[in-house]
DNA sequence: AAACAATTCAACCGCCCCAGG
DNA sequence: GCCTGGGGCGGTTGAATTGTT
């Protein structure tokens, strides 16, 4: 979405400039009396011969030392818009243009994981700047609050959920290589940057499953959790299984960080789910790296959408949304939230060392530590119905079974293929897609096929 | 066509951290 | 230990653009 702005190279108005300590040589603005009065520094935007006087330093002097820039150069840009310039516009290989929807998937895998730490999630996407990224986030993020979407994925609210549950909480988080694996589409590309150094356990820390999400995800998927908000009521025929807890998915997946929210934790309102601080690494480190806590229950929303003004408020647990939250089919009674303990309590194990039984029995097993689910748990847990075509078809792709993907699933949204890029590359399309694709959550595995793994 | 609203994004601001004196 | 300057980061602003009525 790069825009040309036409007001690029204005004359700066006498406010927009700034007195600055410092001289000043060989500008036009510069004059012999420049030695008794401050150079007067320029704001907004950059011209072209700003630009190029930029580049020159920087290519004769290197990066670092920006005050010096305007010392040296003459240019009547302070150190820090000089930096700024520099790392935003006009460094090399920066990439132009919209996210692809790897890298958009990756922000909001990398956001789950960090919050606002814009610096450190553009360091997980070279070519993309720290502001870039922001800016980005914030707009989806302010845009889908407001049409009272789920900020993220379900896959990564659910592996948040997930990892919680599962006292998932002891990772030193191997910092992810930069670059291949952005651009990497492929299952193979993504799984090639595996573990990263130092990292010994068998369980995939949280980039890890980022990482196997991003490869478990479809190009399908991701262009449909991708795709700009929609802003009516799910109907398509793929969504109608998950329909029953939109709502709750509403509620529950909603950004714990408003655009707007201080770095911090993510759910400061929730103590109990905050996760343990058992990494070797130092506090700052895991605070950096670790999984914000998140929970799977709604918390207070942080933005109710204008269209929901007036509606009562959202209820603030797990409990209030099972028991307030009514939803239309009676018969599903439970929430998601229940199921999703339910699961937890049946597995008993971190889903992500979880296979399907080798074989074809009638279990799932835990492939590390021969843990099963014996098949008489499963079998009730099938009987939760649809709803637990959802759940499991989200928890899947964490299971790291790929092949259970039911083709059906892919084939029955096969129109939804590229959505996401024709909208993003097409911007008078945002906003017109159909709610019901939002999210990806087609191509999950019917419950059905549980039981065909089992 | 005009007015208004919404969105985008470059740039700025203030705060913080760190290294060096 | 304190001060200062450089640099980085996250939040915010506001002009330009686009969309809607």
């Amino acid at each position: 979405m790069e825009r040309s702005r036409p007001g690029a190279a204005p004359t700066p108005s006498p406010e927009e400039e700034v007195a600055a300590e410092g001289h000043a040589h060989g500008d036009d603005v510069t004059g012999q009396e420049e030695e008794a009065t401050p150079v007067v520094l320029k704001k907004g935007p950059w011209t072209a011969s700003e630009d190029a006087m930029l580049m020159d330093h920087v290519r004769h002097h290197g990066e670092g030392n920006w005050n010096a820039v305007q010392r040296m150069t003459g240019l009547l840009r302070c150190g820090k818009s000089c930096r700024l310039r520099w790392t935003n516009h006009l460094r090399p290989n920066l990439k132009k243009g919209s996210f692809s929807p790897d890298e958009e998937l990756l922000i909001a895998q990398l956001h789950a994981q960090l919050g606002n730490k814009w610096a450190r999630m553009a360091a997980h996407l070279p070519g993309r700047t720290d502001n870039e990224i922001k800016n980005y986030w914030n707009t989806r993020t302010k845009r889908r609050q407001r049409a009272g979407l789920p900020v993220y994925p379900p896959e990564v609210q659910l592996h948040l959920a997930l990892s919680k549950r599962c006292h998932y909480d002891d990772y030193d988080f191997p910092p992810l290589a930069s670059s291949p694996q952005l651009s990497a589409t492929t299952t193979t590309d993504v799984q090639a940057l595996g573990a990263g150094p130092g990292y010994a356990s068998s369980r995939p820390a949280p980039l890890d499953l980022a990482r196997s999400q991003l490869a478990a995800t479809t190009t399908q998927q991701t262009a449909q959790f991708l795709s700009p908000p929609p802003f009516s009521a799910p109907s398509s025929p793929w969504a109608k299984p998950f329909a029953r807890n939109a709502q709750y998915f509403q509620l529950a997946h909603s950004s714990p960080v408003s655009p707007s929210t201080p770095t911090g934790p993510v759910h400061p309102a929730m103590p109990d789910l905050s996760l343990g601080g058992h990494g070797a690494r130092a506090a700052a480190a895991a605070d950096q790296s670790r999984l914000p806590p998140l929970s799977p229950s709604p918390g207070p929303r942080v933005e109710l959408p204008s269209n929901q003004y007036g509606q009562p408020a959202p209820p603030t647990s797990a409990a209030a949304v099972a028991a307030g939250l009514a939803l239309p089919d009676h018969q599903n009674a439970a929430s998601l939230e229940q199921m999703l303990q339910e699961l937890h309590d049946v597995i008993k194990v971190e889903p992500q060392a979880l296979v399907p039984a080798s074989g074809g029995g009638a279990a799932l097993e835990r492939h590390d530590c021969g843990v099963s689910v014996p098949e008489s748990r499963i079998s009730g847990l099938q009987r939760r119905g649809d709803d637990m075509d959802t759940l499991f078809g989200l928890v899947h792709p964490a299971l790291g079974a790929p092949e259970t993907a039911p083709a059906a699933a892919a084939s029955n949204h096969s129109g939804s293929t590229s959505r996401h890029s024709t909208a993003d590359q097409n911007p008078s399309t945002v906003g017109n897609s159909s709610p019901d694709q939002d999210w990806g959550l087609d191509g999950v595995c019917q419950w059905s096929n549980v039981s065909r793994i089992c």
